[in-house]
DNA sequence: TATTGTTATACTCTATAACTATA
DNA sequence: TATAGTTATAGAGTATAACAATA
C-alpha cells in the first residue's frame, strides 16, 4: 500500500539528492557554528594545510571566486588559523600557510563532522554507506569529466 | 594504488553529497532554461497540478516563502500555465489553478529531466540507482522527522 | 601587457516589516 | 484581531569591472 506522496517531484532521484544536499550543507555549518566556522572556510583551511597554495589557486579548487577568497582568507587570519605570507619568488602572490593553532581546528572540525554526519547516517549498514560514499563520487567523476 | 585527492574533503560524505545535490541542481536548471521554466516554477506548478491550493499552503509545501511566492506565480501567470483564482469561501485566498497548458508543460518537463538525469545516472545499474534513491528517500526521511 | 590581490559595485535570492482586503 | 496576498526594503552571497603592485 504505497502511499501517494503530496510532492510530485519526492519520486525523481535528482530532486531527491538536491534535497539531501541541502539538508547536509544546513547540518554541517549548523554543526560547526559554535566553532566559529562556515563550511567554505573548513574547507578552504583543509586544503590549505595539505598544499602550499595561493589565494587564486584555493579558490578554483575549492570552487570559489578569486574576489571571494579575499573576505574567507580574512576571516581565517581574524581567527588565527592562517596567514598570508608574500611568495619569495613571485610578490604578487600570497601564500596560505595554516598556522599552528589550525591542526587542532581542522581535528575538531573533522570529529564535528563525523559525529554531526553520524546521527544522520547511522541507519545505513556500514555496506550502504559505502556504496553510497561511492555512487556518489562515481557521478560527481561523470558529471565533472 | 590509492591516488590521494587534492581535495581533503574528498573522502566525506556528507561533503560528496553536498556537491552532488549542487550537481544535480545545476543539471536540472539547465535542462529546464530552454523550456522558460526554472526548478522552482516548474515544483509549484506540478504540485498545483494535484492538489487545490493556496499561494501559502503551496508555499509551505515547497518550501518558500509567501512573499517569494508571489513571483513565482506571477511567472506562471506570465507563462500562461496557472491563474490566480478567488476562493469563494474565504476571498482572502487565490487557488492557484493550472491552466490547460499545463499538463502538456508538466509532460516536456519530466521528459526533459529524464533525459538529463539519464545521462549522468546512465553508468548506474538500475539496482544502483533504485538503491540510492532509497537511501536518499531514507535519510531525508529521517532528517525531518 | 598580463597576473595577483583588492575594492567598489551590481545583481540575485531571500527574509522582515508594513500595508490592503478580507475574515 | 487575525490572516492571505502584496509591496517595499534590507540583508547575505556572488559576480563583474576597475585599480595598484608586480611580473
Amino acid at each position: 500500500m504505497a502511499r501517494e506522496p503530496v510532492d510530485p517531484l519526492a519520486g525523481r532521484t535528482g530532486y531527491l539528492l538536491v534535497k539531501l544536499g541541502e539538508t547536509l550543507s544546513e547540518l554541517a555549518e549548523r554543526a560547526l557554528a559554535p566553532l566559529g566556522l562556515r563550511a567554505k572556510h573548513l574547507h578552504v583551511l583543509a586544503v590549505a594545510a595539505r598544499h602550499q597554495l595561493s589565494q587564486q589557486e584555493l579558490a578554483e579548487l575549492v570552487g570559489l571566486d578569486r574576489t571571494s577568497m579575499v573576505a574567507v582568507v580574512d576571516e581565517l587570519e581574524r581567527l588565527g588559523l592562517a596567514i598570508r605570507q608574500r611568495s619569495e619568488t613571485d610578490r604578487r602572490r600570497y601564500l596560505i600557510v595554516p598556522t599552528g593553532k589550525a591542526a587542532e581546528a581542522l581535528r575538531r572540525a573533522a570529529e564535528t563532522l563525523d559525529s554531526a554526519e553520524a546521527a544522520l547516517f547511522g541507519d545505513l549498514s556500514p555496506a550502504e554507506r559505502a556504496l553510497l560514499t561511492e555512487l556518489a563520487t562515481r557521478l560527481l567523476t561523470k558529471a565533472a569529466g
